[in-house]
DNA sequence: GTGGTCTAGACCACA
DNA sequence: GTGGTCTAGACCACG
C-alpha cells in the first residue's frame, strides 16, 4: 500500500480506509491478526502513534478487537461490516458527483458521458496492471 | 445557499465551491457582479474574512477579478474555467468511487448498480424540488 | 477539578467524565465553549493532547462540536444526553456493587445496609464541604 | 466460571477476582486447595503464566498460601480477608455511584430511585437463574 | 487565538 | 513481543 502525506486527508484516516478495504476485500479474514503497530509503521515509515489511532477508528467501528499482548484481531461481523461501509462510500462518491454535476447545470447526458469516462479510465488502469 | 460550519469542509471553501457552481450554471454572466463582501458575509453570518478568503482562491484562479470601487467582476474565460474545473469535479468523484469499489473487491456489475441506484436517487431528489 | 495520574483510569477519560459530568449539572449551557484545549491543559499542567483526546471522545458522543478557529461547543443535545450517560453510570456502579456483593454470598440485608453507609458517609462528606 | 477476552480489565485480575469471590462465598475452605496452574490454565484454555500472576497476587495477599508438591492453601485467615475485601469492593461501588450522581447534580431522590431499580434488576436476574 | 495532525521517544501493563 | 497512555514539541489550517 501507499501513503500520500500531501493529501489532505489525514495519514490516519487513510491507513484505515485501506485496512477497510482490505478486509471487506478478503485479505484479512475474521479472527486474524492485522499488521502490528510497529511492523506497519516501520513498512509505511509513519509513527506508531499514527497508526494507532487509525486502528483506534477501527475498534472503535467494531471492525477489529484489541488483545493486550497478542494484536488486533478482525471481527466476525468485521466483514460485512467493512462490506457495508466500502459500498457506502462508493454511493457517497457518486452521489456527490451527480449532484456535482447537476449543481453546475450540467445536462444529465453530459454527467452519464462523465461517467463513463471514468469507468473506462478506471478499468484500462486495471488491466494495464496486468 | 446554507453553510454547514460543522462540516469538515472548511467554510471559505463551501464559499467559493457555491460561487464556482453559480458561474458554472450561468447564474452571474461575464462582467457581471458577485456579491459584495459584506453583503455575502451579512447574509450568510459569516466573518468577512472568511468571505475574503474564497474571494481570493478565485481570483488566484482567474475566475473573477477586482474592479476597484465596484465589486469583483466574472472574467470571460471565467465561465468556461468553472465549467472546466465542475467538469473534472464530476470525474474525479466517479473515478473516486469506482477505484473504491475495485479496491473492496466489488464486482463490476455491483459498482454499476451502486450507480444506478445513486443516479435514481439523485434525479427524484431534484424532481422532488420541483 | 483534580486529576489523579497515579489512577488506573487513564487520564483523559477522567477528564473527559469530568466535563460529561460539568454538562449534566449545568455548568456549560448548550452554545457555550469549554475551556480551549491549552487553557485546560495549563490548568491541569497535562498535556493539550491528551486534553485533546478527552475532547475528541466527547466529540464523537455529540455531546460537543468543534468549530475550528473558535473552540468547542456544547450541542443542544448535549445535556440530555450527558444527562442519560450520568444515569447509566450511577446505575452501573449500584449494579456492579450489587452483583459483587451477591457473588460473595452476601445476605440481602448486608448488601443494604452496605448501600446505607455509603450514602450516609457521602452525605455528610457534602455537608462538611458546606 | 468464564473468562472475557475483550473486556478491559486483564485476564489475570478476573481469574482473582473469582476466587476471591469464590473463597468468600465459601466454595473453597481454610487448608483446601485452589485448582492447580495447569488445570485451570487447561479450563479456561489462558496461558499459565496468567493464572501465575493471578495467584500471585492472591499470595501476596495472604488469600492462599504456596504448599510445595501440594498447590496453592487457602489460609486461615483467607476467608476473613475475603470477605472484608468483598465487602470494601460493595462499599466503594455504591460509594462511586452516589458522587456521580452527586457531581451531575442529581436530587438524592433521583439517586435512590436509581438504586432500587437496580436492586430490583439485579434481585430478579438471580431469580431467573435459579 | 482556536482545533487537528504528526513525530519522537518514553514508560507501562499484558500474554 | 503486543497494545495503551502520556509528554514534548512541531507545523498546519481556520476564523
Amino acid at each position: 500500500m501507499s501513503i500520500d502525506p500531501g493529501s489532505p486527508v489525514p495519514i490516519y484516516r487513510q491507513i484505515a480506509d485501506y485496512i477497510r478495504r482490505a478486509v471487506a476485500a478478503g485479505v484479512y479474514r475474521p479472527g486474524e491478526m492485522v499488521p502490528s503497530l510497529r511492523a506497519l509503521a516501520l513498512e509505511l515509515t509513519v509513527n506508531p502513534n499514527t497508526i494507532q489511532r487509525a486502528y483506534e477508528e477501527l475498534e472503535r467501528e467494531g471492525l477489529i478487537r484489541a488483545r493486550k499482548g497478542l494484536g488486533m484481531a478482525v471481527t466476525e461481523q468485521g466483514v460485512k461490516s467493512a462490506r457495508s461501509k466500502s459500498a457506502e462510500a462508493v454511493y457517497n462518491a457518486f452521489d456527490y458527483g451527480i449532484r456535482a454535476g447537476q449543481a453546475a447545470n450540467m445536462p444529465p447526458s453530459t454527467i452519464l458521458e462523465t461517467f463513463e469516462q471514468a469507468w473506462d479510465g478506471a478499468r484500462t488502469a486495471v488491466r494495464s496492471k496486468v
